[in-house]
Parts: structure tokens; C-alpha cells; sequence
DNA sequence: CACCGGATGTAAAACGTTTTACATTATCTC
DNA sequence: GAGATAATGTAAAACGTTTTACATCCGGTG
């Protein structure tokens, strides 16, 4: 690769390095014959700017970089393609970080705004990627930062998300309404701040319903397809069964509903089964599943925004954003006979 | 952000700066003594070091670009993880950079390479992200470059990927097979050489078993669910229907047969349906779905590995990667009665 | 004791830009 | 035509590292 840099312009064109990066990044301050000089020149040798040197100087990336536990995971997509979008329009790039949960590579992908590759971090967990030293937290030593759809706990940082607990319970009304009493919840990883708000959510309506929970009803597992088709084997070899599952999440739905049926049973005529997010397959499901939708395009677009403001110097009034859900009722629920 | 740099470090620890970098990246080139000196003065004002400028300087950035029409597509799931675990296992970092479908970002998360923020690319699309002057192609100028799941059009590169004609022809046997004789085909991006190839794959099992094509029974649309929705709506109004539909992707498999059984069709019993990647879904969808599964992680990590090889020098003996597919026979196609 | 070689430290150049401060030239005003 | 001002160009410093080439010190050898 022959390495062409604003010196081989300057030569070219006959003019200084200083003038070849005001005809380039500042038109005005140059003549327009000058200018058209050095872009003829930079066009001709195939100039490619070194954006190293160029963040070295400036002191900004143009880069943002999302911290997220799977890429692959559904639910993510459209917020990724979301931050990817309004980044994109303030003119920044994403990069993606993914890391399969593992808090190293989170911290890993953090470094990247510590070590100048990237201004900022739009962070999906629930706990900071940095080492918190003993005694207050310092936000201004720390780079820009806006928490998505997790709390990591520390009110400093701009927080979007639905609101699981009234989510949770708008789901288990839902299955109340329809005459259900024994309902079994499964969920992911209870270390995140959405599980346990979705919990206690959960807890909530069944109280106020005056229900009471079988502890045997909850199972833990992870948040996929494989997690779902665990727990659910788990929870049919309990003695007694219940007439309704929530999923905290869709693919774990997905799971339940194909060990279901594996086992004869039909969705919703003999198990009603709820999940969490909305993913694209949830409606293209058999049957259509029911579920908490979440404004993914919302959830990323608040997220960049918000970061780029940071960016900006420009703090929210307001750190905690709720974006709203909405219960999405298709046919994987149905209201028990007599409800 | 208090920016600490070596050289805060260096007057901490009361050396000079060449020192203070030879202690952190080259330990053998300095007393003990002194080094331990240095990095107890590093930790202690939290020193974090500026990559950009290290890169500048040595020309390298630890990190590769890859380059992918839809992260979120479940299919490319499993090769993105394995591009990450190879390129992890040796040091370098991977930036995921989502195109969906755009040239134009394509060509930016090239630029990348070429502006020193990667070292090399992993392009997953069928065409160049340069411009490539008339002439031939001078591949010393290009960074470092290996062509995943598609061919875009230049042996200079590497190019990893199943035999997509086989699995075509493979897929369609299976139909033929199975005493089907009016084949439907749901396809997305013609553009694409994987499609082109399955296509041919798939005319050529089609005359090989002396069965006509019927025109009207080949649809394009996108490789997405709604893609499969609509084509599949499209193909229901034909005047004569078809036994099985062969879809270039389970994506589109599976917003068919939701199309079907709305209509009232029972997929396999009616309609016979088999898909392409073997995306985590697939087993999970009712019924199972039968398909062509491509080697996710070995591709991803042959991508990497080849890649990774030639940013360090080594050119691989062979350009053209073939990674095994393999059919694999869910519920959701039949032997028809009789066949 | 003079000399050599290895170990250790450092000054300074280099990477490719941007930007400040200044110099020169052109243009305008009276 | 003098002086002021605006427009245009440039030299050089700066960003934070790595690395080369050199300087110094030390112990050992003949």
C-alpha cells in the first residue's frame, strides 16, 4: 500500500501541508483556485486521510461504540439499527461490541473510550465497565455514557428503558384477567436490574390479585431458545402444572412453546404462554405469540441521542427516560373457559 | 477527564519517557527496578494508554472490520461469534460494522482499513468496497481483505463459503426425492453470488430429474421474514399451486409457512417447505424446519483465521475455502403419497 | 590500568494530521 | 497614494506514543 498523506498533496500541488488541510477540512479559508488545486491533486494520487492522526489532534474519534451482550440476540437488532441511524445522521460511526456477557470484554470495549478509539459508550448491562475506585464516583473522570434497557446503579449516567415492572405486571394481568391462577414464570439472568424488575413486578400483580405464588412455579435459566426448552422440561416435572407461563423473554417463549407441544400439550387450549420483547419471529410464530413489545427503535434512538449530547457537553434535564410498551395480545394466550 | 499520559508517568516516576514506554511494552530493556518504579507510577494515576497514538506510530491498530450486511440476521450469528473468539485468541479486536445492504457503508467501514483504524477487512458482500480504477486490480493496494459466504468477483482475495450450487442441488433432491415435481423457489437478492449459485444449483437438480421449471413458481423478494410473507402471498395466487417451496433462507421459510397456515395449509401435509442456514429458530419452529445448515462458526473462523494470516504476511496456498453444508430433515417437508 | 562489552537510561525523531500565529499580498477607503 | 483591513498562504508546534541511536555506567579481562 503506497502511503499517500497530505505531504505528497502538498507537493503535488505546489503548495504547504497547512494549506492542503485548510482547502480539505476548512473551504473558506482557502481560494477557490487553491482549493480545486489541491483536491484535483488529492483526487489524482488517491488520497485517503489517516484518521488516526487526525482523532490524535483533535482529541475525537467520531466513533461511539455499544457495549451489548449479543448482537445476535433479536431483541437488539432494531435498537442497534436505531443508534446506528441517528449516529449515523451527527455523523458518527458505530462500532459493536460484542460480549457475550463477559464482563472483560465489556471492560475491554469501554477502554476503547478511555484510549481515545471511541467518545463514547452506549453501555447494555447492568454493571460499569470500569474499575469504580473506593469513595464517590467521579463521573467527570469517566467517558461519556448512557445506559440502555440495564441500570449498572449509579443515577450519573442517562438511563433508557421500558419500565419492566409495570410491564411485568400489565403481562400477568393480562393472564389474571383471563382467569389464570397458577402461573409459572421463567426467566434469564437474574444478576440484570430488568429481570428483577420484572420480578417484582410480577410478585406485585399476583399480590394484588390476592394470588399466591408456588415458589416451584419460577425457574431460572438463560435468555434463549435453549434456556426456554430447559426451564420448561424443568417445570413439567413439577407435581402440580400451571394453566399459564410468562417468559421474561421471547426466545425463551419460543423455547417453552416447542417443548409444549413436544409433549402434546397445545398452545393456548392447554397452556397459555406470554413473552417479553416482541422480536420479529414472535408474530411469525405457531401460534402468534403474546407479548410485551418493546420500542426498540426508541430505546436506540434516545440512547444515541442522549450520548451525543453528552458528547456535546449538553447533559439531559432528566437521566431517567422510560420509553412506553405495549402489551401486543395474539394467540399464544387465552382466557381460561368460565373466566 | 484528567488526561494522563506516559509522560505524567515519567515525571511520577522521575525517568524519561522512552522509559517509561520501554518498562510497559518492552520489559527486558530495563532494570527491574526501574520498572517496577514505573508501573506502580502508572497505576497509581490511572494510567490509561491513548491507542491512536500508539497506532500512528506503529502503524497498527489491533483491529479488523467486519463488514456485514445485517448483524441482526440470525444467521450470521454464530459467524460473527467465531470471528470474535479467533480474532480475540490473537489479539485483536473485531469492529462490527452494519451495512444493511448500503454500499455506501459498505465503503465506509472499508475506509476504515484504509485510514489505519483496521488492519484488515472481513467483507460479507458481493461487491468491492472501493473503487476499483480501470485496470487491473493492484491488490498490493488494497488492505488486507477475505471474502466471507460471498465472491465479489476478484480470486486476488480469498473467499470462504459453502458450495452453494451443491447445496442447492442438494435441497432440491431432497424435494425430488421426496416425489415432489412442481418446486417453488422463494429468493432473496439476485445481486447476490450465493443466490445466483443456488439458483443454478437448483436448475440444474430440476433438469438433471427431467422436471420443467415453471416461471411463474419463482419469486423474489428479500431475505427477511416479511420477504417470505409477501412472495408467499404472491405464490398462492398463481393458477396452479406447488407441492414444496425451497427457500434461499429459513428467514424466509419461516414467513412462509406463517403465510400457509393462515391460509389453512398444514405444512408438510399440504405443502412441503425447506429453508436455507439452519438459524437457531429453525429447530424451534412448528413444525421443525427442515434445511440446508451452513457451518456458522467454521466459516467465521476460517474468515478470521485467513485474514489474520494475511495482515501478518502469510498468503494462504489456496484462495477458494469451501466450508461442508449439510441437509438437514426436520418435519416440515414429506415424502408425498405414493412418491 | 586500559579496554571491551553488556546493561541501562535518554534525547530526539517520527507517525500524519490540525491549528495557531504570523507574514504576505490584495482590496478598499478617503 | 497612504493607510487600514481583509484575504490568503505558511512555518511550526502540538497531539501521545514508539523506536533509533547514542551516552553513560559497570564489571570483567588481559
Amino acid at each position: 500500500m503506497a502511503k499517500v498523506g497530505i505531504k505528497d498533496i502538498a507537493a503535488k500541488a505546489g503548495v504547504s501541508i497547512a494549506t492542503v488541510s485548510h482547502a480539505l477540512r476548512n473551504p473558506g479559508r482557502v481560494s477557490t483556485k487553491t482549493r480545486e488545486k489541491v483536491l484535483a491533486a488529492a483526487d489524482e494520487i488517491g488520497y485517503a486521510p489517516n484518521s488516526l492522526a487526525r482523532s490524535l489532534r483533535t482529541a475525537r474519534s467520531g466513533s461511539i461504540v455499544a457495549i451489548i451482550p449479543d448482537v445476535a440476540d433479536s431483541h437488539n437488532s432494531s435498537i442497534i439499527k436505531a443508534i446506528e441511524k441517528v449516529a449515523h445522521s451527527r455523523g458518527y460511526s458505530v462500532l459493536l461490541g460484542d460480549t457475550q456477557g463477559s464482563e472483560q470484554r465489556e471492560r475491554e470495549f469501554a477502554a476503547m473510550a478511555r484510549s481515545g478509539q471511541a467518545d463514547g459508550i452506549i453501555l447494555m448491562s447492568h454493571r460499569l465497565p470500569f474499575n469504580v475506585q473506593d469513595g464517590p464516583l467521579r463521573i467527570e473522570d469517566l467517558p461519556p455514557l448512557v445506559n440502555g434497557c440495564e441500570y449498572a446503579g449509579y443515577d450519573e449516567f442517562p438511563v433508557v428503558g421500558i419500565d419492566d415492572t409495570q410491564a411485568a405486571i400489565d403481562a400477568t394481568n393480562h393472564l389474571i384477567d383471563f382467569g389464570h391462577r397458577e402461573i409459572a414464570v421463567i426467566t434469564g439472568d437474574i444478576e440484570s436490574t430488568s429481570t428483577q424488575n420484572r420480578m417484582t413486578g410480577f410478585k406485585a400483580a399476583m399480590a394484588d390479585a390476592g394470588l399466591t405464588i408456588d415458589d416451584s412455579f419460577i425457574i431460572y435459566d438463560e435468555y434463549t431458545l435453549e434456556g426456554g426448552e430447559r426451564a420448561t422440561s424443568t417445570l413439567l416435572m413439577r407435581k402440580t402444572r400451571p394453566t399459564a407461563v410468562l417468559c421474561f423473554s421471547d426466545e425463551i417463549a419460543l423455547g417453552c412453546m416447542f417443548v409444549l407441544r413436544q409433549h402434546g400439550f397445545d398452545v393456548p387450549n392447554d397452556i397459555s404462554v406470554i413473552g417479553f420483547d416482541n422480536i420479529p419471529f414472535a408474530k411469525y410464530a405457531a401460534p402468534p405469540l403474546t407479548t410485551i413489545a418493546q420500542p426498540g427503535s426508541d430505546i436506540g434512538a434516545t440512547c444515541a441521542t442522549l450520548l451525543l449530547d453528552l458528547i456535546d457537553g449538553k447533559k439531559p434535564d432528566e437521566n431517567r427516560h422510560v420509553v412506553p410498551h405495549e402489551l401486543l395480545i395474539r394467540e399464544s394466550t387465552m382466557r381460561l373457559p368460565g373466566a
